[in-house]
DNA sequence: TCTTACTGTTAACTAGGAGCGAACACTCCG
DNA sequence: CGGAGTGTTCGCTCCTAGTTAACAGTAAGA
């Protein structure tokens, strides 16, 4: 399981470092005791909420930085030993229809183009324009789904962008775990290793726009 | 002596209602009982750093939202609590916010970006992600609203595609005038002339997605 | 009406750790 | 040799994060 506070101590410690104050003079200005500012930079304390606070104010750090992964931060999370997966089932969105070549695409629920995968998900697509590495779609999870049966991750290159209409999907990104649930929208570069799983009992339903993003095309 | 806690309890409160989730459900997918969460929420008591960080990340928010007062300094993270901007007319919404530089960035109903014109026009930025060209938001035109007061069209580079959630709205597009409603969805090319007007009664809300596409950047 | 299953709230309690002071070992300077 | 910095560790106290249990209220059946 993640912990979220085992690089805490040491962030925080550098970061005093790095403004070039001792621990003694951070810790006056804090009103808190010099030990005990020593006890959380090697992570043998943990602060409270209101002292993490005040330490990241006078550091000048907003608080999410001082976690090891925030999923909004500009965190570099690596594909790293991640491997690819196999492209048995459909890995990249972009290769899933043909193209249009529409300059305007209008869809009702009618005339989707519609894309079932064994596992429980479907696309249905949304618009079906000229450009070749764009899509834009609905997507379905049933509970249980998966991006793919086994699990893995994917990778791809481009970003991607959704919007929960109904239910409740787990995203995993990197180390991040995260739920997206109605209302709530997302957007990731798609080269961090990434898979979708319904969690829920009830089925999920997104808008979701995924492009390639090749200048050289 | 300020307290950056004294409003945090209603601040999460008021986060999980937004996201309809009962207090007991919360509880449960953090492991922690719901009667700590309601007096968390009632501000009789105070999370750990800990359990503070797996609630905001639950609800999908930022740490530093949580607090009342977000500290000044040119290193606030994220558009955090909705920022509210007025401007006179902004053609290309890829002209619309600064960059937001996120590799992941998730989005609540609480704390998007807002964007409003004064014709009735209102944009809710969906995604800050990395990409500078790409602008993924919810739009929302109020009956009698147009992308612009004069009516004239507009044209821009790259494409633009669009999913109805509610209302109904009346795009003119080169020669062609249409009608998306709930649940339809179009996608065009931007270098079209074009023009959004709700006709209607009721407000149009959309998921909105507009792209640039400048490989020279 | 009387259950059952939710909702959120409060009281009483406990165990663990937030935070302290004091002593520690070290370096640099006069 | 002081003294004045630096950061670290030990042992303790007391507060509070987090618990269980009971609470009151509402909505849906039977």
């Amino acid at each position: 399981m993640f912990n979220p506070m085992h690089d805490l101590g040491p962030r925080l410690k550098s970061l005093r470092l790095a403004s070039d104050k001792s621990l003694r003079e951070v810790a006056r200005s804090l009103e808190v005791s010099p030990s005990f500012l020593s006890q959380i930079e090697n992570g043998k304390s943990q602060p409270s909420v209101a002292t993490l606070y005040s330490i990241s104010r006078y550091l000048g750090v907003p608080v999410d930085t001082l976690f090891a992964a925030t999923f909004d931060g500009a965190n570099s999370t690596q594909p790293s030993s991640t491997e690819v997966t196999s492209r048995t089932a459909i890995d990249r969105p972009t290769d899933a229809w043909d193209e249009g070549g529409a300059r305007i695409s209008l869809v009702t629920a009618q005339n989707r183009s519609l894309l079932t995968m064994e596992s429980g998900v479907r696309w249905e697509r949304l618009a079906a324009t000229q450009e070749s590495d764009v899509n834009f779609m609905e997507i379905v999870y049933e509970p249980g789904a998966g991006s793919n049966a086994s699990g893995e991750l994917v990778v791809h290159d481009g970003y991607e962008y959704g919007y929960a209409l109904d239910g409740e999907i787990e995203i995993t990104i990197g180390e991040s775990v995260l739920n997206l649930s109605k209302n709530q929208s997302i957007g990731f570069d798609s080269s961090i290793p990434h898979r979708f799983k319904n969690t829920g009992t009830e089925p999920f339903r997104g808008i979701w726009f995924v492009h390639g993003c090749h200048p050289s095309k």
